[in-house]
DNA sequence: AGCACGCCGACT
DNA sequence: GTCGGCGTGCTC
């Protein structure tokens, strides 16, 4: 029991005790628009006397708001937006001594005030104003609203995502005055993009301009993003940025601070103390700070009158939300710039199919750099197939190929140089044995496995494959397709011994390294910064990371080769990649031509023909399987909807850990994908929302969740 | 999720 | 008659 509720029972000042509500013993009969005015004694506010308050318990109901009586000595600090207190739940509760007993006390926001109440029962009255700092305002309500709808979760979740914990001692203290806006920057490196001084300008001017911006390799992002910024602060307005990860983060903090000076923007990352990132939050819905560059919860935060929302590889997997309803960031981002109406930019060194959708529909347009900026800027990139790798007799102590042990000794007489090694733990796939396409099933294009050693079976649809021929060259036999390579970069550090060989990877992320010849191995994402650029850079991981069971094996390999070449000095300073992998493959390909937009123009015009995400929308739902069946048999699906599946679930899919309303150990779970064609993504989760809703209103035992995952990212 | 209400069988 | 089994439904 908390000291609140202590102190509530105890009446010891107990204005929300005394006006318990007197239960009627006949129900009134169904009279609307019922006015709270079944106090006893208690004085109600003057002017709109009702409260609509969403409660913050996620499970119990997906949307639904509960009205309660606003008392007069809570009327002033009972405004909308603020954290409230309420009695909720004890059915129609107890009464005793001629008062009414609630349930206990929950947590929530009082979202409107009003002069009546639709609901016609009796008003209780609202417990405490827990403090007067309006918190979730009327965009930010919206904005839940959106994403609860998008992936057909509850507001209450997305609530939970995106108003921060409250800390009493930051909502104590007053946020700064509020800076005047800057004047309006230069280009600077936006001269480099074709369309990038009139991306700014517009900028600047007020206006909405929608970007997807491949970035050419090297350090000049991180300013040409603070020009953006700086250009929307200059209009008047806000600019929010989501980055991956709190390095990225700091080093656009950084340009901001180069740029701006302090006190402009905020810095919103988990690397800062609840109290501190409360503080900066607060700072940041008081309007004090109009620009904030931040980690994914950052999406949400309440910048006052959005002008720009910005999103960094946005291919990254942080970019995911790891509570449900499990938005993405681009995703929340785009709510948000289709509903303020402000200006979008995806930005990244390589493309995603999703930001290629975005140029292609026209949403977007593309801001990029002609061939000659990209060849200055870009290092020379090399490839290396694996029939080579055992072969070279000079680098046998290595298991290098030559190409790639010449570059590396050449590479270390200039400087450090990035060896890009695998993370463990990558599923191998099937692929045609010849030509390693991925096997792929007939009737729906899902991936194949092989359950046991003698049939074949695809993950989506649950078909048995028994004719499998390869689509691209007719072979008929498979392999599995599974790699080592961390230990060839450990070798590769003993055969250069009189070179520091310093490693950056999960448990370990180093930010910079500096610029003296060294070997710096790390896994992909955590490549530390060197000074002055890498002399050249390794990268080992082709085939574990093309061997992956999913969709993006492609896009995402390219995606973290692009990302550790950019960190690699231009080709005219020298700079080399050498990428260990199948040269004749796509995203090989166009890694050595430095064309990643290319590469995702390709794949999107794939995905399309197979009837793929993002050109169509998916969702997976899975649950025990007479669960899962009943559920989908009750589901009033758009008529275009095609269910795919159930297949059943391996336990390793099935959920991490024990989560509530995951499988038990033991517990048969079975998976199905529904997808839609282009334009119903909204239908389908209002579906799925509304079957879900259908039951949580009447409460499931804990053995019938269902689970909704709109995206899957892991269907293979 | 709790919790109360209600409609059934075995007790004083 | 009335105590209490848990099946159903509501929570402003």
């Amino acid at each position: 029991m908390s000291s609140d509720d202590e102190r509530e029972t105890a009446g010891a000042d107990g204005a929300p005790e005394q006006l318990a509500l007197i239960r009627e013993t006949v129900r009134q009969a169904k009279v609307p628009r019922a006015k709270p005015r079944t106090w006893r004694g208690a004085a109600l506010a003057p002017e709109l006397p009702v409260a609509r308050i969403l409660v913050n318990k996620g499970a119990l109901h997906l949307d639904q708001s509960f009205d309660y009586a606003v008392p007069a000595e809570l009327d002033a600090d009972a405004q909308p937006g603020v954290r409230v207190r309420v009695r909720f739940g004890a059915g129609r509760g107890r009464v005793r001594d001629g008062r009414r007993e609630g349930g206990g006390l929950i947590d929530g926001f009082l979202v409107e005030r009003r002069a009546e109440s639709d609901y016609s029962g009796p008003l209780a009255a609202l417990a405490q104003v827990v403090s007067p700092e309006p918190v979730l305002g009327p965009e930010l309500l919206q904005l839940v609203r959106a994403v609860a709808d998008r992936y057909a979760g509850s507001t209450a979740d997305v609530l939970q995502l995106a108003v921060p914990p409250r800390n009493a001692r930051a909502e104590g203290k007053p946020s700064p005055e509020p800076a005047p806006p800057p004047p309006a920057p230069e280009p600077g490196g936006w001269t480099r993009y074709r369309q990038g001084p009139a991306f700014v300008e517009a900028l600047a001017r007020g206006g909405a301009p929608r970007a997807v911006w491949t970035a050419l390799p090297g350090p000049g992002w991180t300013d040409e993003l603070a020009r953006a910024v700086a250009a929307t602060l200059a209009s008047g307005r806000g600019a929010l940025v989501v980055v991956p990860d709190g390095r990225t983060a700091a080093r656009v903090d950084a340009a901001l601070t180069a740029l701006l000076g302090e006190g402009r923007h905020a810095l919103l990352t988990a690397d800062a103390g609840p109290e501190k990132r409360y503080a900066e939050w607060l700072a940041v819905r008081r309007g004090s700070v109009r620009a904030v560059v931040g980690t994914r919860a950052a999406m949400f935060a309440p910048v006052r009158d959005l002008g720009l929302v910005v999103i960094w590889e946005d291919g990254d997997g942080s970019h995911s939300e790891q509570h449900a309803p499990l938005p993405h960031a681009r995703e929340v981002l785009l709510l948000r710039a289709a509903h303020d109406g402000c200006g979008f930019l995806v930005g990244s060194t390589s493309c995603t199919v999703e930001a290629a959708q975005l140029v292609e529909t026209g949403w977007a347009r593309p801001l990029i750099a002609d061939r000659e900026q990209v060849r200055a800027a870009a290092p020379r990139v090399r490839t290396v197939g694996d029939e080579l790798l055992a072969r070279d007799a000079a680098a046998r102590s290595a298991r290098l190929p030559s190409l790639a042990w010449e570059t590396v000794r050449d590479g270390l007489r200039a400087g450090p140089v990035l060896v890009q090694v695998p993370r463990r733990g990558y599923a191998p796939r099937l692929a045609c044995e010849r030509c390693r396409e991925p096997a792929r099933c007939a009737h729906c294009a899902g991936p194949l496995s092989a359950p046991d050693a003698v049939r074949l079976q695809c993950d989506w649809c649950g078909r048995d494959e028994t004719a499998w021929h390869c689509t691209a060259c007719g072979n008929a036999r498979l392999r599995a397709q599974v790699v080592g390579a961390r230990r060839t970069a450990e070798e590769l550090g003993r055969a250069f011994p009189a070179v520091p060989v310093r490693t950056s990877g999960r448990d370990h992320v180093l930010d910079t390294v500096p610029g003296e010849p060294a070997l710096v191995v790390s896994t992909p994402g955590a490549e530390p910064v060197a000074e002055g650029g890498y002399a050249a850079a390794l990268l080992l991981d082709g085939w574990a990371m093309l061997s992956r069971p999913d969709l993006r094996a492609g896009e995402e390999a390219l995606r973290r080769w692009t990302a550790a070449a950019s960190l690699v000095r231009p080709q005219g300073d020298g700079g080399t990649v050498v990428v260990v992998a199948e040269p004749t493959l796509r995203p090989v390909q166009a890694l050595v031509r430095w064309d990643p937009v290319g590469h995702a123009v390709r794949e999107l015009a794939e995905r399309a023909e197979l009837g793929f995400p993002p050109v169509s929308r998916m969702a997976a739902v899975s649950a025990a399987g007479p669960v899962l069946a009943a559920f989908l048999a009750g589901l009033e699906l758009p008529p275009e909807a095609q269910v795919l599946g159930p297949v059943p679930l391996s336990s390793g899919e099935a959920g991490r850990g024990r989560r509530p309303g995951g499988p038990s150990p033991g517990e048969e779970w079975e998976r199905a994908l529904i997808r839609v064609p282009p334009g119903s993504g909204a239908a389908l989760a209002a579906a799925l929302k509304a079957a879900q809703a259908g039951r949580t209103a009447r409460g499931v035992p804990a053995g019938e969740a269902v689970r909704i995952r709109i995206d899957p990212p892991d269907i293979g």
